[in-house]
DNA sequence: CTAGGGTTAG
């Protein structure tokens, strides 16, 4: 291959630089390395492209580390890194949310006498919104993009839009919406982001009309756009309208990357549809993109179990680890729900045992479906001993846990955990406080119930909590 | 750099 570009020199470059350029898509890194060095001894020499491909692949799919080694080599090679190479650095440590990293690659691109771009300023702000620190991202975009003579982009409202839906300020991503339209050209994916921040807060009215506004603009929704309103319809029980979307969306070449089919399939397995489900996830069998991610293998996993399907179940397991992907949290809460619910506790137990082994952290929503299985099969105190080694812990923690010591007759302990999480501020579901209440008048005494009561009220700050 | 799919309690 590359003995053939010696015949084209000029052009040479390039073509070298697309073939790695799709090596690296394929994460075929350490043969678009070889073909590198293949070319320079042909006399095909590399330039800064070249390298950012490659180092763009790295940080990708392997490490900072080994993207930011190739930057030495690049070096060595006498070619300078760019701008363009420190934003592939910078994005590597982004999506790992390396903080210190992605401002130690800020600190040496200035150090180089290189200005960051618009690209680099996008990524540390996203970068500091993943973390939460909303304070921060804000002040790149009010001071430092400003002082860099830099102005936001389309794409720097994008990722600012998205940070205020997912953390809840929706109607301020709205106000901010009808603010920028007079400075930069909203995108469809502006608008997506705005759908999907309406949809998630249930606001069905609002995520209609922008869906109007959407198409008032020019565009044409995508699939991104209708697999978000899909799961809006199932989210608010509209099936038959979810249904009718998904058959249009299957009839206009959306389905093709299975997404659509995942979120359909998970709501037929809610509703008890088990050979709907089948049927919907043949197709995507049958497009290979199942062979390409863990999402459409874990939908599968959580149908066999639901199913009772345990055979399958081995089987996907086993093609799993054949095909080289990597189980994640999902997978493993999949695993330990699915094997609690035929009844396996113990294999539960083992499973969570098992990851602990190969250093793996079960997630919380991994320990949330233990502890219940636990304790519905009889085991408080195993459950409880769980509980207490969690760092972390939320609402299902809290309300699974309060609902089972409830039920057992541990009235004392779970007010006390029902008090704590008022305390905290966090959100717990009435039924958990009834329960309690109810419990204690039963089991312990009406005196019991009230200085419950009141004290819930108290943590709350409200009078008006009617006693039940 | 930024948008959509998959897991848990009541």
């Amino acid at each position: 291959m590359v003995g053939g570009l010696m015949k084209f020199p000029g052009i040479s470059t390039k073509l070298l630089n697309i073939s790695i350029d799709s090596l690296c898509k394929f994460r075929n890194l350490e043969k678009a390395e070889s073909l590198i060095i293949d070319g320079i001894r042909l006399g095909i020499l590399p330039n800064v492209i070249t390298y950012n491909t490659l180092i763009k692949g790295y940080s990708r799919f392997i490490g900072i580390d080994e993207a930011y080694a190739v930057t030495r080599r690049m070096r060595e090679a006498g070619i300078k890194p760019n701008v363009a190479t420190y934003n592939s650095l910078i994005s590597g440590a982004s999506r790992n949310l390396m903080l210190n990293r992605v401002l130690q690659l800020f600190d040496e691109m200035l150090q180089s006498g290189l200005s960051p771009d618009m690209w680099s300023y996008n990524t540390l702000m996203s970068c500091y919104f993943k973390l939460g620190k909303h304070g921060e991202a804000f002040r790149i975009l009010h001071q430092d993009i400003h002082l860099a003579g830099l102005c936001p982009g389309v794409d720097t409202y994008n990722i600012l839009l998205d940070a205020l839906c997912k953390s809840g300020h929706t109607d301020n991503a709205i106000e901010l919406f009808k603010d920028l339209k007079s400075r930069v050209k909203p995108e469809l994916m502006t608008y997506n982001i705005l759908i999907n921040g309406l949809c998630k807060s249930r606001r069905v009215n609002s995520a209609i009309w922008m869906l109007r506004e959407l198409k008032k603009s020019g565009y044409t929704p995508n699939a991104v756009t209708y697999t978000t309103m899909l799961k809006l319809y199932f989210k608010t029980k509209r099936f038959e309208k979810g249904r009718r979307l998904f058959w249009k969306m299957k009839e206009e070449g959306y389905t093709f990357d299975g997404y659509a089919n995942c979120a359909v399939v998970s709501a037929l397995i809610k509703t008890g549809k088990a050979e709907e489900a089948y049927e919907c996830m043949k197709e995507l069998v049958r497009s290979g993109t199942r062979s390409q991610d863990i999402v459409s293998y874990n939908t599968l996993l959580n149908l066999y179990f639901k199913d009772g399907n345990l055979d399958a179940v081995d089987d996907l397991l086993d093609e799993i680890d054949r095909k080289g992907l990597k189980p994640d949290d999902y997978t493993h809460t999949i695993i330990v729900h699915g094997l609690l619910s035929v009844g396996y506790t113990a294999g539960a137990e083992k499973h969570l045992a098992c990851m602990g082994k190969m250093g793996m952290n079960p997630s919380v929503v991994t320990c949330n479906c233990l502890i219940d299985g636990l304790c519905k099969a009889g085991h408080v105190d195993r459950a409880m001993r769980l509980f207490e080694s969690m760092e972390v812990k939320d609402e299902f923690t809290y309300t699974s846990v309060v609902h089972n010591l409830c039920k057992d007759a541990r009235l004392v302990c779970a007010s006390k955990l029902l008090l704590s999480c008022y305390n905290k501020g966090m959100k717990i579901p009435s039924s958990a406080r009834r329960a309690v209440l109810s419990g204690l008048r039963m089991t312990v005494s009406y005196q019991a119930a009230r200085k419950t009561h009141q004290k819930i009220k108290a943590a709350i700050e409200c009078d008006t909590l009617m006693y039940p």
